[in-house]
DNA sequence: TATGAATGAGAGTTCATTCAT
DNA sequence: AATGAATGAACTCTCATTCAT
């Protein structure tokens, strides 16, 4: 969880034998991530991954169908963690707003978590038309719908407006987190990103025209 | 072999030579713009775009300097559009919270009207490093300065909340319209992008929470 | 026709770009079929080919889709000359088995003149399935069906046994040919192939009973 | 990962791995021949033969040097029975002509029976130059001249034309039989390989022409 | 200016072979 | 003897770019 890249612990006198099966898998996606986010999906080899990996450039085919299928392979995992994460956030929450709170929170805080998996999902996979065929892809819808779900309770409960369209309210939420992520990823600037969520979340809630005193909790 | 194309049409020498430079090149961007956006920068090959605008590979060259050179002058001539266009619109027009209106509506309204353009931008162009040495890369900038601008005058006259952070708030506008356009683009659902401008606004000024009755205009 | 190597005759002094269309690919033809028959299809490489030919590994592929395209684009033309001049031998000679004398000789004389195309044509090629959609297979299914034709008529004319099979017999002469040149080619032994034309035909006609003298003319 | 699979039956261990050895080196033999016929040497793989006997690609390399030396092991067996079932069927035949037509019999079932075997002699094996130096080679070369002895036989006994180059002959005999062969396994109809020896043996014998009546016995 | 044939570096991918276990 | 993960050389093919015409 916390590990940065030392992941090779214990291992006996031959390390190149010594990673094996998943263990190595995990490995190749962890420097692929890597490489993808610094350098572009395109503009990334196989060889500089599999120097970086200090692995040969075959064994990654034992592992991955093709460089695409690498690419694609990357969302996997993160997005079931996504999911399982956000479900635990979300358990106990009372109140579709308390829900959209922890929501805004937990993504952002994903994403600053996940800077280079995020930097290649916006930037590489999802405007690949490949990528629809996915479960990953799938994931991410189920995603978008729990949001939607959640918007709708809220009206259901008369907490939220319901003259706004959900997908709207949806698009608007997501956009804007993703483009304070990807602004800060790429101007380097995102010391914080997460310190961002309530701000974001009360820009939201509130709107943006200064309160009338008195009137909101 | 012997018969080329008929291009050369009853025109002075000289002027129709010199029309036909700024018009070949225009010719090229467009074509390009099409066809970039249609199969993504690293898929899109030179042989493809010359091809479809009838004229040599090796012409393209007269005129950019390479392949990247031609997708960083894709903007170059949009955003002038834009931005001189923006100018425009909020000429005349008083008020913080209705320029922020006008702008969002001359935002979508411009995406709507240059679906490829923005695809390109959005998809190949910004992430691109080297992206960043552009001028059309400084007129961005320029313009995300002037809705910083225009927010701040709105915390100046008393029509925003002075305890959102400009950029952030930035950051959530543009997001929102940039995922809306994205979205409606790749999906090819996005039949009143324009149509969407207004609730969006609602959104940000008014906030998600039901309206006390009787409260705003 | 009896040329060797140097068909560069004429060239303008950068040579570079005076080999041109058809030329081209004639010349890369060429260096292929040596190469192929040399090394065989798959241990001959497209580096080879055009480093013999004195070109871009590139270039072979502005004249042809891959490797498989020119194994078998090497059939086309030489069926075209095989069929045609066959068919120009035969013109004027009356009667089946002059045909099927002609035949015998034309097609091992034609094969000695060709070694590398034979060699490649029958090792490389033919076992091929993916051949089979092509047109050089279609000429060569016609040309066995000439030779059919031929025994057919010969039975007519009651100059053949009606008590053999077409096919056996075509089989058999065709495949006494191929060996003949084959075990030639490989051996490097076929001074004269053609001289062997008589024989084989003697062979087929009379059978290798010794003859009953004064029986037959 | 635990469990593999049982193939240790209640055999006594040293019995047990002592017949192995030579049963194991059989059944890639027998994998490979088929694999090999059905894709080609070059196309088939070793890891493709490897799963099909269900065995570790590496234990190949326990019984074969590499794949040619694989490729060139299938004719070793096959040619020893062919040679020595050739002897015995010879046995106790009086006069040429007669082994001359049990030979072209053996050769067409002995082909029909081994149909894999054939196609990868025929087209795999040998036109590879380095099959040459193989003991099979020497095997095959000792069947063609046993071929040539019988036709030198036959002249020497006043049965055969003494006019017929013996090595022309035997060329022609076994080309007929290999063509037969060849396009009755690539065409998949060779539903009565052996039927044909008779034809066969008569069109050498008798030749094509009509039989004057009463003439030979 | 315009052309488009030619270039050639460099990419992804395969697979025979090795060798620690 | 048996395994099969790991290797890495070598291949085919693509395509941005050049340049003689």
């Amino acid at each position: 969880m916390a590990g940065k890249k030392g992941q090779l612990l214990n291992l006996s006198p031959n390390n190149k034998r010594a990673i094996q099966g998943e263990n190595k898998k995990r490995l190749i996606l962890q420097v692929a991530t890597e490489v993808f986010a610094a350098k572009g999906f395109n503009e990334a080899t196989i060889s500089q991954i599999a120097k970086k990996a200090n692995i040969a450039e075959g064994s990654i085919y034992d592992y991955f169908k093709n460089k695409e299928d690498l690419l694609f392979s990357i969302p996997e995992e993160r997005m079931d963690n996504f999911l399982s994460g956000l479900q635990e956030h979300l358990e106990g929450i009372k109140g579709p707003l308390s829900k959209l709170r922890k929501l805004i929170w937990y993504h952002l805080n994903f994403y600053e978590k996940n800077k280079d998996y995020v930097l290649i999902l916006l930037q590489n996979i999802q405007q690949n038309p490949r990528f629809n065929s996915t479960r990953a892809y799938q994931l991410i819808r189920e995603f978008s719908k729990r949001v939607v779900q959640i918007i709708e309770e809220g009206k259901k409960e008369g907490v939220l407006r319901t003259d706004i369209d959900s997908r709207l309210l949806r698009d608007a939420i997501l956009g804007a987190i993703e483009h304070i992520t990807i602004r800060g990823s790429i101007l380097g600037r995102l010391p914080t990103l997460t310190a961002e969520a309530e701000a974001l979340y009360d820009v939201f809630v509130s709107g943006i025209q200064p309160q009338i005193p008195g009137e909101r909790s």
